[in-house]
RNA sequence: GGGCGCGUAGCUCAGGGGUAGAGCAUCUGCCUUUUAAGCAGAGGGUCGGUGGUUCGAAACCACCCGCGCUCACCA
């Protein structure tokens, strides 16, 4: 350990020097705790002139303006930053120390509140104790207030690589970043809420599966030696939980993270977290009504409004959102019936706008592409696409009154997918057959197609209620709820390449 | 995987064949209500890596590594 100092650049060797110099002293530089009774945004929302408010905080010092005998500091902590005074007269030797401190540095005062000359309020520091000795410096930028009261960062910690591989630091130093996380979790607390005031129980399936499903992906593999098996993380939940409503739970629900070995880019992350909910004697129709209600429920109490505005697009939550079948949606761009159009009609339309085709393309991969690049884009406001072809959703129940077609909805936002849902299908024959033409695709080539499951198969046979189920991507919600636009940004440790 | 761009001090960046630069941060001295504190001085670098061209490379070339943007792939 000693000898790695050597290596260390001048910065962080004046702090190991400073560490020792303080123990030399007698001040325990990694002492065990501190008594707190209050915080910087209690004492600035609180302050009377003229009270003689005693108060206890904690945090890390960030700035520091050293006079002589007096300094003037300011410490951050859980709830924003506030000022303190140290002065010699009144803290002794403990002024010493204060000396040996830096940026970074994690301490503890007691004092009273005051406001300066300048009129800011203020500790007034009695006691100093130091709590953490920092040795690395950081990326500290200097802020200042304009008269506006806009805040004006210098030199901002701004390396993406840098922030994201060490988000530690990034949220100590980007007080933006920590409240998209904030508003993450509270969204995530929200939708659990919501779930649970209806009765819907959380409950937690494998992560390790032997047979992966419920999504059209590839996995990731790995090996239980024990069992000396092949298990795959789980791509999707869908299967189990549906297990678990033929057990007979009147809706189950579960947040979790699903893994999926495929690129990474902006909406895209190895591992993400879904939100999917499945419930008993309902169907899809049900279950959009259902989207509706959460999601403007959700905007209302983390955010307090169902005004949006993502990517410069203003977004609006207001019950019901637009319903636009997936058939006519098409027909309005390019006057097909993708019904009863023939793969080469389609791929006609197709190239007639643009798009490339090739002969290996399937009738639904066409239709599919044509939606999501014509229609797509241009679904700013809240929009459920309903009614998808029976080829494209493998586990979704057959419609009621529509050939070809399946009981299903996608809602989309700022022209991004925010979840998936459908009337889930029961009839184990019927699924029996949809895992055949899946087995069939995967033979054709189709990595992602679906693996049959015998044991999901077995449980359907045992008979499984008329169910609704529903997909919701939560990074890609919160995305759109906090106008990032960027995946890593709603994810504190986004997947990196190992450093070097 | 393709295209474009980036990598220089702890941070933010300039420099573009001829001794490695600035601001902030750090250190020393002065300074007991400052706030991008101030004044005076000082220290700090494998210029992402490896090869090549050249009398001489941070710079030019090749390859590699990492990151960003974008396209493709992908619910």
């Amino acid at each position: 350990m000693e000898n790695n100092q050597q290596d260390l650049n001048v910065l962080i060797k004046r702090r190991f020097e400073e560490l020792e110099e303080l123990k030399a002293k007698g001040f325990e530089p990694f002492p065990y705790s501190f008594d707190v009774n209050s915080s910087s945004e209690w004492i600035l929302n609180n302050f009377r002139d003229g009270e003689d408010t005693s108060v206890s905080i904690a945090g890390r010092i960030m700035t520091i303006r050293r006079m002589g005998k007096a300094s003037f500091a300011h410490i951050q902590d859980d709830k924003g930053r506030i000022q303190i005074y140290l002065k010699k007269d009144d803290i002794g030797e403990s002024y010493d120390a204060f000396k040996l401190l830096d940026i970074g540095d994690i301490i503890g005062v007691t004092g009273y509140v005051f406001k300066t000359k300048t009129g800011e309020i203020s500790v007034h520091v009695r006691e100093l104790k130091l709590l953490s000795k920092s040795l690395r410096p950081l990326p500290i930028a200097k802020e200042v207030t304009d008269e506006q009261g806009n805040k004006i960062i210098f030199d901002q910690f701004a390396d993406k690589e840098l922030r994201y591989r060490q988000r530690y630091v990034d949220l100590i130093v980007n007080p933006e970043i920590r409240d998209t996380f904030i508003k993450r979790s509270r969204i995530v607390s929200s939708m659990r809420k919501f779930l649970d005031s209806r009765g819907y129980l959380e409950v937690e399936t494998p992560v390790l599966q032997p047979i992966y499903g419920g999504a059209a992906a590839r996995p990731f593999l790995t090996h239980h030696n024990a069992l000396n098996t092949t298990l795959y993380l789980r791509i999707a939940d869908e299967l189990y939980l549906k297990r678990l409503i033929v057990g007979g739970f009147n809706g189950v629900y579960e947040i979790s993270k699903d893994f999926r070995n495929e690129g990474m880019d902006r909406t895209h992350n190895p591992e993400f977290t879904m939100m999917e909910l499945y419930v008993p004697y309902k169907d899809y129709e049900w279950m959009m009504q259902f989207v509706e209600q959460m999601l403007y429920e959700i905007s209302m109490e983390v955010f307090g409004k169902i005004d949006f505005e993502y990517n410069g697009l203003n977004i609006n939550f207001s019950v019901p959102w637009r319903r636009l079948s997936m058939v006519e949606s098409i027909r309005e761009k390019t006057g097909m019936d993708i019904l009863s159009a023939s793969i080469d009609e389609l791929k006609g339309a197709a190239r007639g706008k643009g798009i490339e085709t090739s002969a290996d393309d399937t009738k639904a991969g066409i239709i599919d592409e044509i939606f999501s690049t014509l229609v797509q884009p241009e679904l700013i406001q809240p929009t459920f696409i309903i009614d998808y072809p029976v080829e494209l959703s493998p586990l979704a129940k057959r419609h009621r009154s529509k050939e070809g077609l399946v009981e299903r909805f996608e809602g989309y936002v700022g022209g991004k997918e925010i979840c998936n849902a459908f009337s889930e299908l029961n009839d184990p024959l019927d699924q029996r057959q949809r895992f055949e033409d899946q087995s069939r695709m995967r033979e054709a080539g189709d990595q992602e197609a679906h693996q049959r499951d015998e044991d999901f198969l077995r449980a359907l046979e045992y008979g499984m209620p008329p169910t609704a189920g529903l997909g919701i991507g939560i990074d890609r919600l919160v995305m759109l709820l906090t106008n990032q636009s960027s995946i890593r940004d709603v994810i504190f440790f986004p997947q990196m390449k190992p450093e070097a």
